[in-house]
DNA sequence: TCGATCATGTAACAGGTTACATGATTTT
DNA sequence: AAAATCATGTAACCTGTTACATGATCGA
């Protein structure tokens, strides 16, 4: 369900085609849904049958038309109701955890490489992201309630990948001490 | 997929059957997979018609028979294999964060009542999580592989809570700064 | 006696992933 | 000439959720 108002959302802030909101959801609303493009435009057409936005295909001269969507009076209600309705903690899941409870079978080697792909993953991201604030939200003026709410949503994704790392400086301590200890035992 | 390789995990680690699975997921393994009795049930159902489990019927006199599950020399195998492919951080995806990127339409008061419920859940789970690591990680003196990947698949749930409640704090700092301004203007 | 726990499922549906498909245009 | 980008989809499949179903036993 969640797809269909944040496409709700993306569309009442500015109209836009499924191919934009692709964009969107792979690059600046990352830490907001994430979606692939045939998800987007299943959830656009159904939406459209749902009349909760309206479609209008925009003629260009040099490629075939688009289709830009625009929230009706009954999606931005849809969206409002959704809103004001409690939504729990999503449940975790995570294959590294699943790894992790597989005991003896999961080797420290295979163990390692999986921590390492990992933290590369989270510093990448967290860079990015780090970029958007700085350029986004740190540097420009603007103080609107969306505005402060954007930024908020960027924290959490920013906190979330800070406390990621910090598990895995845990987990590599961890895995040093293991490591050690086998050398004492093994000479 | 990882449903699947949790269940073989698990059954490694002692044959079980399906309710006492969906047990153990339900509490001491939900920082490592969630899922439903019907999800369980329909997985072994697989799992033994792939053979990579066995089932075993176990007469009870008061109650019905049980199935209790035990992994077969091609389960391990299969969980082996799959625990050396490398898998890549699963997507972002909580309804609260598409809150967020609804702007205007987000009441203060809607979004305080999520935070609240929001901290509320974490507070929770976190003092069961400090319970488990206290009873079963720092009072017990075993130091086997299996139960120190066991103590970090734990710990990453402690610092996921954490973070969340690190959020929370920023979130309601950014919400108290919103009313003073807004208490400012109307008088 | 009533609700919780034990114990197992089926069915329908919604949401997410992967593969396939098409065709023009712009950049390298 | 090849690769990337623009722009839109269909189809099959797998995973997760919700609703429904059954029936015994145990504790309050």
């Amino acid at each position: 369900m969640a797809l269909r108002y944040a496409l709700l959302a993306a569309l009442h802030k500015r109209p836009a085609t499924g191919y934009e909101l692709t964009q969107r959801f792979k690059t600046r609303l990352t830490h907001v849904w994430n979606a692939s493009h045939q998800q987007i435009y299943r959830e656009l057409a159904r939406l459209d049958s749902d009349h909760l936005v309206l479609a209008e295909a925009v003629p260009q001269q040099t490629r075939p038309d688009k289709k830009r969507y625009q929230l009706t009076i009954a999606g931005k209600h849809a969206l409002e109701d959704w809103l004001n309705r409690p939504h729990p903690l999503p449940p975790q899941r995570d294959p590294l955890q699943v790894k992790l409870s597989a005991g003896e079978l999961l080797s420290p080697k295979a163990l390692a490489e999986s921590l390492a792909s990992l933290r590369e993953e989270c510093v990448g991201t967290l860079g990015y992201y780090r970029v958007i604030e700085h350029t986004y939200f740190r540097a420009s003026g603007e103080a609107s309630l969306a505005h402060r709410y954007q930024h908020l949503a960027l924290r959490r994704g920013m906190l979330d990948l800070e406390a990621t790392l910090t598990w895995l400086e845990e987990a590599d301590e961890l895995m040093d001490q293991t490591n050690e200890e086998r050398l004492a035992v093994n000479g």
